[in-house]
DNA sequence: GCCAACGTTGGC
DNA sequence: GCCAACGTTGGC
């Protein structure tokens, strides 16, 4: 199947891509991800191999701050079964799964983040989902042409 | 199955 | 801090 591209969102408070640079072999599981248009996602259509923005939210400035790739295809978000994770669910069930997951590495930190305010001046981005009014949904596909668009801005020397 | 109430997200 | 958007919950 032909490389898909993604857009991950974040609260760098929370795990940011400083978090996923330290993390061991700088990969990390995407855990937490509680929201059924996401989990199908996650569960039936990212897979290894696919490439990911990574994005900032909540934070100024709000902006794509790197690439990832995928990894690890998704598998069960164990979380959902730990009474003591904060993304615990008690009414998820071990036989048959509610919340998955997926595995990123860090690709590359951008030279430069490229800002919300910035990518809403791109022509070449006007349907990007990001943009669109009322856009909550934490994981988002994005075209082939958005990714290049965006890596090329995040690469270009400031 | 409808829908009002409520909670959360996230840009501003 | 505000509030629009939108997902979830629960009474009916």
């Amino acid at each position: 199947m032909a490389k898909r591209y993604w857009l991950f969102k974040t609260e760098p408070s929370v795990f940011g891509i400083e978090d996923l640079k330290r993390s061991p072999r700088q990969t990390t599981c995407w855990e937490g991800v509680r929201n059924y248009q996401a989990r199908n996602m996650l569960r039936d259509e990212i897979r290894k191999g696919d490439r990911v923005l990574f994005y900032h939210s909540q934070v100024q400035p709000m902006a794509v701050v790197g690439t990832a790739e995928v990894v690890r295809s998704g598998y069960p978000d164990e979380t959902q079964f730990d009474p003591k994770s904060r993304y615990h669910d008690p009414g998820a069930d071990p036989a048959d799964p509610r919340w998955f997951m997926v595995d990123i590495r860090l690709e590359k930190v951008f030279p430069r983040p490229v800002t919300l305010q910035e990518m809403r001046e791109v022509k070449a981005l006007g349907k990007m989902m990001l943009l669109q009014k009322g856009s909550r949904l934490s994981i988002q596909p994005v075209t082939a042409e958005e990714f290049r668009v965006v890596t090329r801005l995040g690469n270009r020397a400031s």
